[in-house]
RNA sequence: GCCGGAGUGGCGGAAUCGGUAGACGCGCUGGACUCAAAAUCCAGUGGGGUUUAUCCCCCGUGUGGGUUCGACUCCCACCUCCGGCACCA
């Protein structure tokens, strides 16, 4: 057996040994409490793992292995989420099918993760791609379909002409696709659509319920949107037809209402056209027309400029009876509010620009409480704040906030409005125009209609086929395939045919957490029995990119499933930890980016691992900085961490070549690693964990400690402790002390309060603040005593000669400082 | 524009209930070992000044103020970088 470090010879040696002997398998059930640790899945892509996707996964790992330690029955699980646009752009790209593309990157993906040696349970592997797994999440579509949360709709959605289907809000980022960056237009489809804004309050509320980030908390506050105010209903008369209309508007600030000068319409809301007079109605089609075909981004790009069209028709203010003119600007948002919007411009920016622009009448009804009022003067800007109400008839002289309360009260009273609450949030557009993705489950019958596909039939299963490319007609690839269209009604069997949209990458990663406890269970999705033991997750570890989308929506499935009672708990995720991303100088820009392919600043682990082992990398990636916060790999730092177990290893046999007597002083330094490391681990700060190490093991490796040894129980509890991070290193070394038995059967140790504060403690000493000595005394010296001998320092004397002393301030353990009469 | 986070040696970063700034590591310098190199080990390493040397002194945590015996840490104003949201009525 060669003495130095050969992380090749040892790793693979455990690596098989855990593998043969079901180190990794989690019991089912057990005496034991759970701990549920849970990594978000990858989607199978074809580049590989690089050391920034490895980041997350160790940081999980080493949690979990702690856990376990400390007496969990942990489960720490892996699957794959291989449904979904990621997938299918790859494999369009390369010209391979998206099945046979995605059964080879996660081919090569496990093997780069089991290399890592995470104690991944493998038996509950998932892949959200197999007709097993999606069976059931068109199961659960069809439950949120039966309960009414699932409809289709004729609406204008995101568009991608790149990606060639609609998008969710949440995947628009800035005007543009989250996947592709191309600038998305306005398509009206008839789509499926989620009803997630029914639990809307509920997404906010139950925030307060989780332990996670408040960064995105925030975002998913935001997100959702809540605000508070009134709906308000104007009376409309049709230009065309003098008929009548009521236009509801949502305002938060029904106490500026007196100040609605006019009023403004989404282009796209359904009145435009009905009440337009005939010598606008050009003028009106021309910029409806005009606004839909305008790219999403164009249009956030020219915020500043205000465009819009009079319609010709009038308003009545419901609270003063004045006739108010009606435009249509694209400034108002169709699926906002009502559409509509009450224009106050003397208290809105927005309103302001745009009655600026078109010589709109502007009046205040607000003005800050004591100023001086100018008569007729029109403002320069929008008043945005609260205050006092002027030209507001009987509210005179109110308060905003009493006015809001009496003058929605008076709307009330003349059923001309009420108290009401609005959401950013949307319901989720759940139809893709793609191949690659669970089929909706729905069949059309001409005598029957929209019909369910029963339960017993699912899985609706996605066809094999040659032609998968996107169409762009808005019709999915299935919509060719004849054998997939045509089917029977189930309820009355005659022809009908299947919907041929598919489901968007997030459906399966919705509830994959739900099916880890029991991957492979065929009758059902997953036990309620099962689910009691085993959710809600304890830790959940990703990366902030999925602060929204992802996170709500799991969210929002959950609290489906257990409002109709197939699981007790409605959070999945307990607590949260975003990691950080790796970043590298890249020699493209020159700019320290995060890692991508693209920017060509990838670090590929599997050569890391050739030259340095697992152990080392796991070490490094934790060692290189705040879990939490971004870093920059730097490919010479990880020879600090090679250099620690290589020093270590080398250490140990030394230590025991002389198991010397427990000393009190090697005794106290374990004691202050026990507690660090283990303050450290559940703070999650890693990096100086590591440290710790570090520190412990220089200490030890001093030439009087060398010279009288170490006895055996310091060196395995240190070990222990090592475990999680290094876990080949440490189980070999664990072995060669003779032990049979795996030490992540070993106990977590506890560290001794007693033993961690030293008796003696040095103390600095400082005149007038700053540092002139230090002084070692007993712990609990009393001040007086503690003074006195701080006085005999002979530097302390010299800068204390001739002066008076004011003020000694002393605080125990910590300093003493000597206030003198002058500088 | 609004909200949030962060600015500390050549570099990654420690320390934040105010109490010896720079732990740990990278890099660098010098030395040991070696025919030589790698590896390893030892010493040094914030800037400036002073001394033969030991010592010692001054400055120093983005900038400018403030509170305090004492500020990386608290308060006020500002600068820079990063992230999120962005016509949400």
């Amino acid at each position: 057996m060669s003495n130095s470090y050969q992380p090749q010879k040892i790793e693979p040696k455990w690596h098989r040994i855990w593998k043969e002997t079901g180190a990794h398998k989690t019991l089912q059930r057990s005496e034991k409490p759970k701990y549920y640790c849970l990594d978000m899945f990858p989607y199978p892509s074809g580049s590989g793992l690089h050391v920034g996707h490895l980041r997350g996964y160790v940081l999980s790992d080493v949690w979990a292995r702690y856990e376990k330690l400390r007496g969990y029955n942990v489960l720490h699980p892996m699957g794959w989420d291989s449904f979904g646009l990621p997938a299918e752009n790859d494999a369009i790209k390369r010209g391979i099918h998206p099945r046979t593309n995605t059964e080879k990157n996660i081919q090569n993906m496990k093997r780069q993760l089991e290399q890592i040696d995470a104690m991944y349970d493998w038996s509950r592997e998932i892949n959200t791609s197999s007709p097993e797994y999606y069976k059931w999440t068109q199961w659960i579509f069809l439950k949120m379909y039966k309960n009414g949360l699932a409809y289709r709709k004729l609406v204008p959605i995101n568009w991608c002409p790149s990606c060639k289907t609609g998008l969710a809000n949440e995947e628009v980022v800035n005007g543009r696709c989250e996947r592709c960056e191309t600038p998305v237009t306005k398509k009206n489809l008839m789509q499926w659509m989620l009803r997630i804004t029914k639990y809307a309050d509920r997404l906010l509320q139950d925030l307060d319920k989780v332990d996670w980030p408040e960064k995105v908390k925030t975002m998913q506050t935001n997100w959702i949107g809540y605000s508070e105010g009134a709906e308000v209903i104007f009376k409309a008369v049709s230009a065309k037809d003098e008929e009548e209309f009521d236009i509801p508007v949502f305002t938060t600030r029904p106490d500026t209402l007196f100040g609605a000068t006019y009023m403004v319409l989404a282009p796209e809301h359904e009145l435009t056209e009905k009440i337009s007079s005939p010598s606008q109605e050009k003028e009106v089609q021309d910029y409806i027309e005009r606004s839909r075909r305008v790219p999403e981004a164009e249009r956030l790009a020219q915020v500043k400029e205000k465009t819009g069209v009079f319609t010709g028709a009038y308003a009545i203010n419901p609270v003063n009876r004045e006739k108010i003119p009606i435009w249509i600007s694209d400034y108002v948002l169709l699926a906002y509010g009502t559409g509509a919007i009450m224009a106050v411009p003397a208290h809105d920016i927005r309103d302001f620009e745009f009655a600026t622009k078109f010589h709109l009448p502007i009046r205040e009804v607000i003005c800050s409480p004591g100023a001086q009022r100018k008569k007729d003067s029109t403002p320069k800007e929008a008043y945005l704040e609260e205050g006092e109400l002027i030209n507001s008839g009987s509210f005179n002289r109110l308060s905003s906030e009493k006015a809001r309360e009496k003058i929605t009260e008076r709307l009330h009273q003349r059923n001309l409005g009420k108290r009401a609450v609005s959401y950013k949030l949307r319901d989720w557009v759940f139809s893709r125009q793609r191949y690659w993705g669970e089929p909706i489950p729905i069949i059309y019958c001409e005598r029957c209609g929209e019909i369910p596909v029963p339960e017993k039939d699912l899985p609706v299963e996605l066809p094999q086929v040659e032609k998968y490319q996107p169409s762009g007609t808005g019709k999915s690839p299935l919509e060719n395939i004849p054998e997939f269209v045509n089917t029977t009604c189930p309820t009355c069997g005659s022809p009908a045919k299947r919907e041929t949209d598919t489901m968007p990458q997030w459906a399966g990663s919705s509830w994959y957490f739900l099916r880890y406890p029991d991957a492979h269970l065929e009758k059902v999705a997953f036990e309620k029995e099962t689910m009691n033991y085993w959710l809600p997750v304890d830790m959940y570890v990703g990366g902030i990119e999925h602060a929204i989308l992802h996170l709500l929506y799991s969210r929002f499935f959950t609290k489906v499933l257990y409002d109709q009672g197939y699981i007790d708990f409605d959070e999945p995720f307990q607590r949260l930890f975003n990691q950080g991303m790796v970043c590298k100088r890249s020699k493209r820009t020159g700019k320290v980016e995060k890692m991508s392919k693209s920017k060509g600043n990838v670090v590929n682990p599997d050569d890391l691992v050739e030259k340095y082992g697992i152990d080392t990398v796991r070490m490094y990636e934790l060692f290189i900085g705040p879990a939490e916060l971004d870093c920059e790999w730097q490919d010479q730092g990880i020879e600090g961490v090679f250099r620690f177990l290589k020093k270590t290893w080398d250490l140990i046999p030394k230590w025991e070549a002389k198991p010397g007597p427990e000393d009190t002083e090697t005794k106290t330094r374990l004691h202050l690693l026990i507690r660090d490391v283990t303050e450290r681990i559940e703070a999650f700060k890693f990096n100086t964990a590591v440290s710790s190490f570090m520190e412990f093991v220089n200490f030890l490796n001093r030439s009087e400690i060398l010279a009288r040894g170490v006895d055996k129980k310091t060196i395995e509890t240190f070990l222990v402790l090592l475990a999680p991070f290094a876990p080949h290193f440490c189980e070999e070394l664990w072995e060669r002390l003779g032990h049979s038995q795996s030490i992540f059967k070993e106990k977590w140790p506890l560290y001794d309060p007693s033993l961690v504060e030293d008796r003696l403690v040095r103390i600095a000493v400082q005149v007038n603040g700053k540092l002139r000595g230090t002084l070692l005394l007993a712990r609990d010296t009393p001040e007086e005593k503690a003074v006195e001998e701080a006085r005999k320092i002979e530097k302390i004397r010299k800068y204390l000669e001739g002066k008076e002393i004011k003020k000694a301030v002393f605080v125990p353990s910590k300093i003493i400082n000597f206030v003198t009469s002058q500088g």
